[in-house]
RNA sequence: GGGAUCUUAGCUCAGCUGGGAGAGCAUCUGCCUUACAAGCAGAGGGUCACAGGUUCGAGCCCUGUAGGUCCCACCA
């Protein structure tokens, strides 16, 4: 008894205090070092008001379950850590917390303003990296970058300033996506469509001079009309051949407009002739353009109708829709509401519904840098795994818009472009030139917009790198290899990075592109706020632990899909946990003091044998599934088998040769090197996924390591590979289950010991038995075993159990009941049958035996010649007890 | 309107390139066996949504149908 440890895992008694051990020691740092390969991984940057929630939980799970694993590989393993401004979801939280003080954003000015948010930051921007280390997350926390940080701050300056240049980015009146809540344009990836019942209106517009002729019109924004600048009808649509290029009064305003003819218009679809509001409509904003059409802004800001809107100047765009609709019918205009349900754009953030409006905003122009990204995915220069996620992301580059990146707030970049407040004239400068190169003036201001928050995070796999400085770090860890997100982010964040690595590197970003699902609750909804149902990862990991927690998110958890959230789950990692607590438990106890020699291998019991052939394969099989990122598959077999294999067959096989040390010390010294070495091999492929207990086990273990962090990662090993002694471990499982089985259908207490006799007629067969007797006698809850060629000596009265190979003898005189065993050898004979008809029937197929496989046909006569000697062993049996 | 994905045991989900249906939880039975009752041993439970097709052989491949979920889309 050389360690102790306490009786049930506890891990909050060594969580803290395992991190806190790793952060000193500076596991978790990368520093450039040529003589080892890199592997780097750039954390998507959380938002710096953010809560650690189920999501980032995956997220960082996923991703330190592959940093770990790298780095015990022996790779320069470089996990990227930092922060995201958040530039509309942080400006709106800050506004809320400021008007609670009853303070107004205006008031602050900008400058004000911008105080505040950085007060905001210092504040809340640690929180979530505090309660992500609270994962055991091991990124290299003292590279940690925020997107408004001086060095991103540049590179998102050179971004702009070098597309500018290159005319890439342009100022430009188009229509944009506006909120009239938050008051800033989006684009269009911000933009939610959500189907909506609505109306159609159908509207009578006056022909000019025609009195009593009308155009019908429908439209489902009413209150649009006050924009209109025209109806447009199909030029191939002989309903209205002869009103083309009429004139027509628009009602309740008055003003003359045109019909034209535009091929936009659907014939078949309402009446066949739409209003044109080019201000307010994209569609109609490209008619407009095509006829040279006016655009009349009618909305506000804040969407209420403005200066154009005549006498409903000021109402809101809902209240000017009620009172315009209920003046048309009173003019007899109105011809019919029908109900209709169509999308409506509405902002993510807000979800109020958007209003396209007629802006001077920046654009990045989209057709040409997207080139190199989708060739990227095409040529498989990038994986996105799972591969579906291709689909997803071409359907976005195939119809592909540019982006409009102004937006009207305060915290973010601001826009690098400086206006002469003489004559408009503007310049893309890194700094304001204090004079206009066109009139001379020396008042030049800055632009007052900011840059969609996208536009830094598009840099993250270089800017936190150092560029634009042309640095080591980047010279060394870039491209990234891998990147792990949701797949909701994928046309904000991952086409954006894709295109920006390729336009500004030269180089694709990172290598393979990992995407997650959602965590959903245990009813498969949303994890939401409003809803109220999220589950709070540190109210997990408080009440069961990181590790189980961990374990929970990645098991079963196939790339791309979701998963729902179980606390039942939960509870059967942390009793994983607790399992494998107990197993080291027991080995440490009857551990001798010291350093166990590696036995020669000829001193190897088959069970060790076959054990640690088990282990062997186990690495290759973890090793081959953490490659093809099958994580969830990986983390099953490490499970499976330290469970199954090592504690429920293994251990209790040892258990013989440990406890009798002063029998056969040789043996059990063995025995327990074998104990030793195994679950050493179970506790690092283990480690990724459960950092925390198999740090606190494999140091306790061994005092010597000073981490499991950095030991080495198994690999598979021919002399390790015993495929005999696995096949004879595979008998005795058989004869232990045929046992247990039979007593327990017989009803034989497990205390009852009983002599057993096993009757193999191969002699290889017979000397495993015999070889193994001691490993298997205390499973079999045997007093005695006998093993022999065939059935002498053996009472009448025995109930047996066929097993593959052998028949097995209990004699249970006085306890057998001879119906109840009949019962169960008629059951047995049942089960045997139909696995002979299955066989036979394949067997006697002439196809399968020309067309299949030579292996597959070989296997199923064996499998055929099997299941016959056990039926004529059950048969025979079964005569004897008449 | 276009597309993706799912439908496997009571529940939640695995099932890789097609060769005898799996796990966890739940249920039932027996065990506090000196690592673990957060445990051990055993048991029951599935025409793999439906209909066709390809194949010697289909949960897996193809086509269609039904239902669920999600993404995309400028039909006013």
């Amino acid at each position: 008894m050389s360690k102790e440890l306490a009786k049930t895992y506890d891990p909050k008694s060594i969580e803290d205090r395992l991190y806190q051990k790793w952060e000193e020691n500076k596991y978790f740092h990368a520093k450039v070092d040529r003589s080892k390969k890199p592997f780097t991984i750039v954390m998507p940057p959380p938002n710096i008001t953010g809560q650690l929630h189920m999501g980032h939980a995956l997220d960082n799970t996923m991703q330190d379950i592959l940093i770990r694993y790298k780095r015990m590989q022996g790779y320069n393993a470089l996990w990227q850590p930092g922060t995201d401004h958040a530039s509309i979801s942080t400006e709106v939280k800050v506004i809320e917390s400021l008007k609670e003080q009853g303070i107004d954003k205006k008031d602050l000015g900008r400058e004000g303003f911008l105080e505040k948010v950085w007060e905001w930051r210092d504040e809340y921007g640690s929180r979530i990296i505090k309660q992500l280390k609270k994962m055991g997350s091991s990124a290299d926390w003292d590279r940690e970058r925020f997107t408004m940080d001086e060095g991103c701050s540049r590179a998102v300056q050179e971004v702009f300033i070098k597309l500018y240049e290159k005319g890439l980015i342009y100022k430009g009146s188009r229509i944009v996506n506006w909120c009239p809540v938050c008051k800033t344009s989006i684009s269009d990836a911000e933009v939610e469509h959500e189907e909506q019942d609505g109306f159609f209106w159908h509207i009578n517009y006056p022909v000019k001079g025609e009195e009593g002729r009308f155009v019908e019109i429908a439209t489902t924004r009413p209150e649009t009309l006050l924009g209109d600048t025209a109806v447009a009808v199909n030029p191939e649509d002989e309903r209205y051949q002869d009103i083309i290029g009429k004139t027509l009064i628009l009602p309740l305003v008055g003003r003359e407009i045109p019909v034209v003819a535009d091929h936009y218009v659907d014939k078949e679809f309402g009446t066949g002739c739409v209003k044109i509001t080019p201000a307010h409509d994209p569609n109609d904003f490209e008619v407009g353009k095509r006829h040279n059409l006016p655009e009349i802004n009618v909305l506000n800001d804040d969407a209420t109708v403005n200066q154009n809107g005549g006498k409903y100047q000021g109402m809101d765009r809902y209240e000017a829709r009620k009172l315009m609709v209920k003046e048309l019918e009173e003019q007899g205009l109105l011809v019919k509401v029908v109900p209709h349900s169509h999308n409506v754009g509405t902002h993510d953030r807000c979800s109020t519904t958007v209003e396209p409006m007629v802006k001077q905003q920046w654009f990045v122009k989209m057709d040409e840098l997207i080139k190199p990204a989708v060739e990227a995915v095409k040529k498989k220069e990038i994986t996105l795994l799972p591969e579906r996620m291709e689909k997803i992301y071409f359907n976005w580059t195939d119809n592909i818009r540019d982006w409009c990146i102004s937006r009207q707030l305060w915290w973010g970049h601001r826009i690098p472009a400086y206006y002469c407040a003489d004559c408009g004239e503007f310049v893309v400068a890194r700094e304001n030139p204090g004079k206009c190169p066109k009139c001379g003036c020396t008042h030049m201001d800055q632009d007052e917009d900011t840059l969609d928050t996208w536009f830094s995070s598009a840099l993250w796999p270089f800017s936190t790198l150092g560029w634009p400085e042309k640095t080591e770090d980047l010279d060394y860890f870039y491209p990234n290899d891998v990147l792990v997100t949701g797949y909701d982010i994928i046309f904000f964040w991952v086409i954006r990075m894709i295109f920006s690595g390729y336009e500004h590197m030269g180089k694709e970003p990172f290598k393979t592109v990992l995407f997650h699902g959602l965590i959903r609750d245990s009813q498969g909804r949303k994890m939401s706020k409003s809803l109220g149902n999220g589950i709070d990862p540190l109210e997990v990991i408080e009440k069961y632990g990181a590790d189980a927690l961990r374990l929970t998110l990645i098991t079963g958890n196939a790339p791309g899909n979701d998963m729902r959230f179980y606390w039942e789950r939960v509870e059967s990692s942390r009793n994983f946990a607790n399992k494998i607590w107990n197993a080291s438990r027991f080995i440490m106890m009857n551990l001798e003091d010291g350093k166990l020699e590696a036995p020669d291998l000829s001193k190897l019991a088959p069970e060790d044998r076959w054990i640690l052939s088990k282990a062997n394969t186990l690495a290759k099989d973890v090793t081959e599934n953490m490659d093809k990122f099958e994580l969830g598959i990986a983390v099953q077999k490490v499970y499976d088998f330290i469970w199954d294999e090592f504690c429920d067959w293994y251990i209790e096989i040892a258990k013989t040769r440990t406890f009798q040390k002063e029998v056969d010390p040789e043996s059990a010294r063995v025995a327990m090197w074998t104990l030793k070495t195994v679950l050493i091999q179970g506790l690092k492929l283990l480690h990724p996924f459960m950092p925390f207990v198999t740090e606190e086990i494999f140091c306790t273990l061994q005092e010597e390591e000073p981490t499991i962090m950095l030991s080495e990662w198994p690999v598979y090993k021919e002399e390790y590979h015993f495929p005999e002694a696995e096949e004879a471990v595979e008998h005795v499982k058989d004869l232990v289950k045929g046992i247990r089985n039979t007593r327990a259908d017989m009803e034989v207490p497990p205390s009852k010991k009983a002599k057993v006799f096993i009757v193999a007629e191969a002699e290889g067969l017979r000397k495993t038995f015999e070889e193994m007797k001691g490993a298997y006698k205390l499973l079999a809850s045997a007093s005695e075993i006998q093993v022999q060629a065939d059935k002498a000596g053996i009472g009448e009265d025995a109930v047996s159990v066929v097993i593959p190979g052998a028949v097995v003898y209990l004699p249970l005189e006085d306890l057998v009941d001879f119906e109840k065993e009949r019962e169960r050898l008629q059951k047995e004979k049942g089960k045997l049958e139909k696995e002979l008809a299955r066989s036979r029937g394949m067997l006697s197929n002439e196809k399968f035996l020309s067309k299949a496989p030579e292996a597959k046909v070989q296997e199923e006569k064996e499998k055929l010649e099997k299941y016959e000697q056990m039926m004529a062993q059950v048969e025979e049996r079964l005569k004897q007890m008449k």
